[in-house]
DNA sequence: GCTAAAGTAAACGTCAGATGAATTTGCAGG
DNA sequence: CCTGCAAATTCATCTGACGTTTACTTTAGC
């Protein structure tokens, strides 16, 4: 057998989950009848479902049950970036990632998306541009527009990915450069455009040119 | 405070790990020691070791003791993805972002490799063709081919990232198609070529060629 | 003096019971 | 029908005991 009682425990119970076909938002037994389901006692059924509820499988609430997460599984800062030394490396890194990933999203999001499923993108969009008005630090709400391009883009891998990246990126900064900000507001137009006229080349390139203008701040800043 | 007792002291477990700079390898005060520094019970201590843990920040041994993971913690599926239903749609997006990423990978890759750096790349590659020599299953192999251009990348997100893209491809399938295993040899060889004679160009399209001849064999296979 | 087996200590693993805290539910009163 | 309180449900935490694994020490044999 690999793993202690408790892993074991945790993978019998994801196993039971995928198989019952348990959908998000469902309950799962309380801890009393996954003892004996499970075979184990009380502590280790604990630590299981600690686990799965690590992975944001599982939402445990006190007093309420426990129930298989809505958010769908997407662990909290799954790459271990907390322990990386050199902050600054790791924010240059994650930026040319995105500069990889993000403008084939945003074409991807361009050739997919219908007008209706867009309203949430402007939506997005107006806030972060209401928050640059009242020169409030918007980067938690520029993550949120970056991300719901990713759900545009229809691609469930991406959709998962997008997040970590972006909510990664807002952890260090409240730089609020003001002349950049306006700039934020007309590419994010442009983008929002360019998805809702299905151009993925416009779509693109935008995505590519507002990112640059990250790096180029970034350089700026710390040169 | 937000949230559970073992959150908090998990939370304050790594905050004293990242602020006592410690390495990879060193040792994690025992349980009974972490109790009184926590000021919690030993539940909730192990609670909160095993939350940590479970991101492979921590590493436990039973016996020995409580380690920082030498494997400098990626969690286990940090997506989610055993609960996706549809694994022909997740293959599918997986490919697609992987076409997105890796032939960008290939090129930082060729940018930045020394020679010297590639000797670990032709190792796998050379595995991957001797298990393909044997018919074997080289999923695997392939896998830890692909993480290594990550690795030459040198770029630590991407470095962090592909391993869970391209590990997550080898849970689904032990599809061997000889006729493809031969492509793959040659398109290895191809990538491997452009990244040591620091060819970006080359390696990018050797690389997006390689993928798409995946893609292909998977379209044909599921039609 | 060296080696290997046996023994001992240290550290994590599991179980069990008691008590606390949060939530939900049911009921009484308006 | 709504409100507010009380009881039941469920998870959270503490504590203590015992088991299991690992690492180290001692010792018997050569």
């Amino acid at each position: 057998m690999t793993g202690s009682k408790a892993e074991q425990a945790a993978e019998a119970l994801l196993g039971w989950i995928v198989e019952e076909r348990l959908l998000p938002g469902d309950r799962i037994p309380r801890e009393e009848e996954l003892e004996e389901r499970l075979g184990v006692g009380r502590s280790t059924v604990r630590e299981a479902v600690k686990l799965l509820a690590s992975r944001n499988i599982l939402e445990v609430r006190q007093g309420a049950g426990t129930f298989l997460s809505p958010k769908q599984g997407v662990a909290e800062d799954p790459f271990g970036f907390v322990l990386v030394q050199d902050k600054r490396k790791l924010a240059e890194d994650l930026l040319e990632l995105r500069l990889i990933l993000e403008p084939s999203i945003a074409a991807l999001a361009a050739e997919r998306a219908l007008p209706a499923e867009c309203k949430k993108l402007l939506l997005l969009r107006q806030q972060v541009e209401e928050q640059i008005g009242r020169k409030e630090n918007h980067l938690q709400a520029d993550a949120a527009f970056h991300t719901e391009i990713a759900r545009l883009s229809g691609n469930g891998a991406v959709r998962r990915l997008l997040p970590v990246i972006t909510q990664s990126v807002t952890l260090d900064g409240e730089l609020t450069d003001m002349a950049l900000a306006q700039e934020t507001v007309e590419t994010h137009r442009e983008i929002c455009q360019a998805i809702q006229e299905n151009n993925p080349r416009k779509a693109w390139q935008a995505m590519y040119y507002h990112l640059q203008l990250n790096r180029r701040r970034m350089d700026r800043q710390l040169t």
